[in-house]
DNA sequence: TTATAGATTGCCT
DNA sequence: GGCAATCTATAAT
């Protein structure tokens, strides 16, 4: 990692989660395993907002389930859905306003054999590390993304991803994208046509079957 | 107490 | 392209 790398502030997250969303982008998400590090660059989020947006979990108020959402910026929510699989976001704006952005896709950097184990994925030497469809179904998707990082509700909601001491932070390490595209979000119903989602324009690891940009 | 939809993925045809 | 897997929250009995 580059001298300059810095984990992001709660600072960072206390604004509107579209912009946040649209900053994360080229962002490196860092989880300490052990002695392993994994590392993946965010290539793809999603904008949830608070009372006005009807597809954001917290529309409908505060519950035990989303509390992170109304809470202080800079903490990761973490829900299981369709009984399978997680889902990571960090809570946006200050304590007591709802809001957030889900992360959906990750371009691996770091620990890319380990990640690609914890998603049932086999890589066999050099070859396979430059096989780019075998790369892509490392973390290309909300859910995919939780399972190559080890991303849980028991072991990651609620968890401070803005302490220098966390085992998953967001680190910019300087990186700056070319360009980015907005679009719908994916696999919601209501409020399915707002731009509310953010690529990395070109990217190949962005979820869905092909390229946005 | 029971039913249903859901910020998904992978396997089937 | 269709659909099952399988947990959770919430709505409907």
């Amino acid at each position: 990692m580059p001298a300059l790398s810095a984990t992001l502030t709660s600072a960072f997250f206390d604004r509107d989660p579209r912009k946040v969303a649209r900053a994360l982008l080229g962002k490196l998400l860092v989880r300490k395993d052990g002695r392993s590090r994994l590392a993946g660059r965010i290539v793809e989020t999603e904008a949830y907002l608070g009372a006005d947006d009807a597809a954001a979990h917290s529309a409908a108020g505060k519950t035990a389930r989303n509390s992170v959402l109304f809470g202080p910026p800079g903490i990761a929510y973490v829900y299981f859905i369709y009984g399978n699989h997680y889902c990571l976001n960090v809570s946006c704006l200050p304590d007591g306003v709802a809001g957030g952005v889900l992360f959906r896709a990750l371009e691996p950097v770091a620990g890319v054999e380990q990640m690609a184990e914890a998603r049932g994925i086999e890589i066999h030497g050099l070859e396979d590390l430059k096989n780019a469809s075998l790369l892509r179904q490392i973390s290309s998707g909300p859910g995919r993304m939780s399972e190559a990082l080890g991303v849980t509700r028991e072991r990651d909601n609620g968890k401070n991803l803005t302490s220098p001491r966390s085992d998953l932070r967001i680190v910019d390490d300087g990186f700056r994208v070319r360009k980015i595209a907005v679009t719908p979000r994916i696999g919601i119903t209501k409020a399915a046509a707002d731009p509310l989602r953010f690529v990395v324009a070109g990217n190949p690891f962005v979820s869905g079957r092909r390229p946005i940009g």
